[in-house]
DNA sequence: TGGGACCATATGGGCGTCAATGGGATTGGC
DNA sequence: GCCAATCCCATTGACGCCCATATGGTCCCA
């Protein structure tokens, strides 16, 4: 599994660590990433997580876009500017700092989701609401796996 | 028989794992399938289970739509964030997770309902009373057999 | 046809390993 | 020289792996 999927939720301690779980740390050290890239999620209340290579992936989603474009201007301003790099600790853990607490509302423990290239920090309750909200909307459209 | 037909009940042990039917640990293990990959199903109050082509369906779905459009994004978030992965133990037992009890009810039995491709975990009252109603939707539809 | 041996599945619990967490020590920047 | 970030080590608690037992059904043979 070389990808981030699934969900865990890690309690943030007194120096305000919380561990990264362990099935994302091994998706980062096969792709030999130590630093990692961190920027406010576009609809939800999320924090973005992922290696250098997620910058790119977003770089060449404004490339196709009108660059003078809302949309792009409004990316840039969130990708380049707002941007924060993380470095984990010898344990895995990372500090959860004001930006991530005054974005997504977390204070006590961390949910981490899996979107595949990259993963999001959330805050839990914020979470169920959010993926309660995207169930309801996709059953009145009646997508099912078959 | 490669295909996940009929149910069974059976209890969770102290340490909150159940057994998965044999009938349908060889439809897995033909399959070459030791993880299985997990998700809340949009209608019912049960989870769905399947090896990991499950979700590769999902993203197929996922990968004909812009992969920034909203709609690409709430799915992503439900099947990437919320699906979860479960391994099975030498016997062939998983562990009922609070992710599992939440949402479909489950406490002390757990009923595994085969659905084809794929099989489903079920509060055994729930899937009685569910199955009663489909019943009279069914008739009052006129019984059609489908 | 009935009883008993046999087999497969389901279930129960001990134990080791590893991840998550907590706290003390050290470093480095302001 | 102080505060905060980082590193290092200890603890604990959950989970995975192993083996033992129970249970129910089937088959064989008397």
């Amino acid at each position: 599994m070389n990808r981030f999927l699934s969900n865990a939720t890690n309690r943030i301690d007194a120096k305000g660590r919380v561990s990264v779980p362990s099935a994302f740390r091994s998706v980062l050290s096969d792709g030999g990433v130590r630093e990692l890239y961190c920027f406010q999620d576009f609809v939800f209340p999320a924090i973005s997580v992922g290696g250098p290579e997620l910058l790119d992936r977003f770089e060449r989603q404004m490339a196709v876009e009108d660059p003078f474009s809302p949309a792009a201007n409004e990316m840039s301003l969130l990708v380049h500017g707002g941007g924060v790099f993380v470095k984990l600790d010898p344990e895995g853990r990372l500090m959860v700092t004001d930006f991530i607490r005054d974005f997504t509302g977390i204070s006590t423990d961390v949910m981490f989701v899996g979107r595949g290239d990259y993963f999001q920090l959330w805050e839990p309750q914020a979470f169920q609401k959010a993926q309660a909200a995207a169930r309801e909307g996709r059953k009145s459209r009646g997508l099912r796996p078959e």
